[in-house]
Parts: C-alpha cells; sequence; structure tokens
DNA sequence: GTCCGATAGTTGTATATGCATCTAAAATTA
DNA sequence: TAATTTTAGATGCATATACAACTATCGGAC
C-alpha cells in the first residue's frame, strides 16, 4: 500500500492543536491563573474589541454562535466578563471585561507571551511563517468547500 | 507593537483543525455516513489493531483514557464495535469492530480518500510534508514540557 | 403601518476532551 | 504469602464545540 495514502495532516493539526492547548492550560493553571487557553483567547479579543457582540466574535473566530454564548456564560459565572444589552438593538448583547476579567489578562499576557517564545524557540522563523502560510490554506479551503455545501 | 508578538501559530492550529474536522464531519453526514470524523479515525485505528484495549489506544492517540472510554461508549451504542473483557487480564477490555462497524468503515474509506486527496491538492507535497515536519516538532516539544510538570 | 424575512441570543441535544477519584485486578515488593 | 503500588476502566464534574429549534427584535417590502 502507498503509505502516503494513510498519512493525513488532519491526524497531526488535530494532535498538535490538543497538546499545544493542554499543555498551555496545565502551565496557566499551574501557575496559579484561573482561566484555560480557549478562554484567554476571548478575553483576549473581547478585551481589544470592547462591547462586540456573540454574533460578531462567532463570525471573528469561524465558531458557531452557540460555542461563543456558551463560552461567554462560563467566563460571566466567572465574574471575568459581563453581557450589557445593547440600547440601539435590544436583540444584541455588548460584552465588556470586568476589573477581575482585565486584570487577569494583565497579569497572564506577559506570561503567555515567555510561553510562546519558549515554544516558538524550537522552531524557525521562516519554517513557522511557512506552516502558519499552509494552515491559512488549509482554512480558506475548507471555508469554501463549506460555502458549498 | 511588534506584530510577530501577537501572531500565535495555535490560533492557526486550533482554527485550521476545527475546520478540516468540521467539513469532514459534514460531508460525511451529507452523504448518508452514519459517523463523526473522529469516530472515523477510531474505527480506523480499532479495525487495523483488533482486540486492543481502551488505554492502549489512548496512549497510542495521546488522548486521556476517559476520553477514549467515552468515545467507545458512543460507538458501542451505535453498535459499531463491541468491548470484550480479556480472559488474559481481567481489567481490561478488548475492542473490536461489529459487522456494520466494518462495512460502514468499508463504504467511507475510498469516500474519505477521494476528500483527502481534493483538500490536498491546493497543496504540495513538498509544503505537506514539510508542515507535518513542523506539527511533529510541536507535538514532540510540547509532549516533552508536559512530562516536566 | 403592517407583514415577513433576517438577525441575536438562548436552550435542548449530542459529541469530544480532560482532571480527580473510585473500584477491581494485576504486578511488584517486602 | 501478604502488603503495597500500578494499571484498566468507569463515573462525576467541567469545558469546548455544533446543529436544530425557539423567542425576541430589527428592517425592509408592500
Amino acid at each position: 500500500m502507498d503509505k502516503h495514502q494513510d498519512e493525513f495532516i488532519g491526524k497531526w493539526l488535530a494532535l498538535a492543536h490538543h497538546r499545544l492547548f493542554n499543555l498551555l492550560t496545565k502551565l496557566l493553571h499551574k501557575e496559579g491563573f484561573d482561566t484555560t487557553f480557549e478562554q484567554l483567547i476571548l478575553l483576549k479579543i473581547i478585551n481589544a474589541n470592547e462591547g462586540l457582540s456573540q454574533q460578531e466574535i462567532a463570525r471573528l473566530m469561524t465558531k458557531d454562535k452557540t460555542s461563543i454564548a456558551r463560552a461567554i456564560s462560563v467566563l460571566e459565572d466567572h465574574h471575568k466578563v459581563v453581557r450589557i444589552s445593547s440600547k440601539d438593538d435590544k436583540r444584541k448583547k455588548g460584552l465588556y471585561l470586568t476589573k477581575e476579567g482585565k486584570e487577569l489578562l494583565a497579569m497572564v499576557m506577559p506570561r503567555f507571551i515567555q510561553i510562546k517564545n519558549e515554544l516558538e524557540s524550537v522552531i524557525s522563523k521562516q519554517e513557522l511563517e511557512q506552516t502558519v502560510e499552509t494552515l491559512k490554506k488549509i482554512i480558506d479551503h475548507t471555508t469554501q468547500m463549506e460555502k458549498q455545501l
């Protein structure tokens, strides 16, 4: 059998994603930060775009709006984020970091940057960029194919 | 600000992984196959290693054994897989495909290969191999770092 | 101005993943 | 052999993700 037939990039993608995110969340917890890595991403996005709605975030992240809604509910339970109904459009709820959320983000980001640099130190910048390019191609192509469904 | 500071390969990894697996599962469902892509991976592994235990699969896939146990429960509910207690070691349960599981796998694999080839057609073989190499580096490095926790 | 389609958000259901903890059984050690 | 440690699996809890169906609201067509 052609070995290449059995090698699928998806397998490595999934593995790398899970190992990386799991490690990051473990490191954050171990160091006393009360957040998962996925939550950190959301906090970063909300911080950079105060008042963004859930739907807008879902579109930004190419995810289902229910995923975002439930993640926001968790962050709200943890007092990191608040939902504030928009006056212009009563359907929309703007998202804002609480004081606690802002403090967490401010504390955790420098440490995250360190970890990121350490992780990326085993890979050359050129290699990293090439890989990101390929990942973007996969994202574009799958997104295109999804639209055709 | 240094733009590079804000670019993290994890973001693209997660996105590519989710888009790819979501598309694959949608395609499989659309074409009448009663399986998700994650389940297909498990079926493939079980088929290639009859009698493997849950723990052994967990180690193969670098995942937690509870994840595998629950995925197997789903597959068992769907009558794709059976757990058979080992006589040698009463703790272990060997995993086997049912007739239905084997039939599904036999039907879906040729189609999966087609889809895979179509997806990979936008990426050169050399590029693909380089990306897999980088992903493996990330997997190795994160696995190493996990062990040091 | 009213009706109707589009949009934002929520809830129900299902899958996927991992940590902590528990039980049973095997393996090792004393 | 008896006691301890390790291993396999299951369960409780928590997070992450998505589809379908629902409510409330907005906006455009009429």
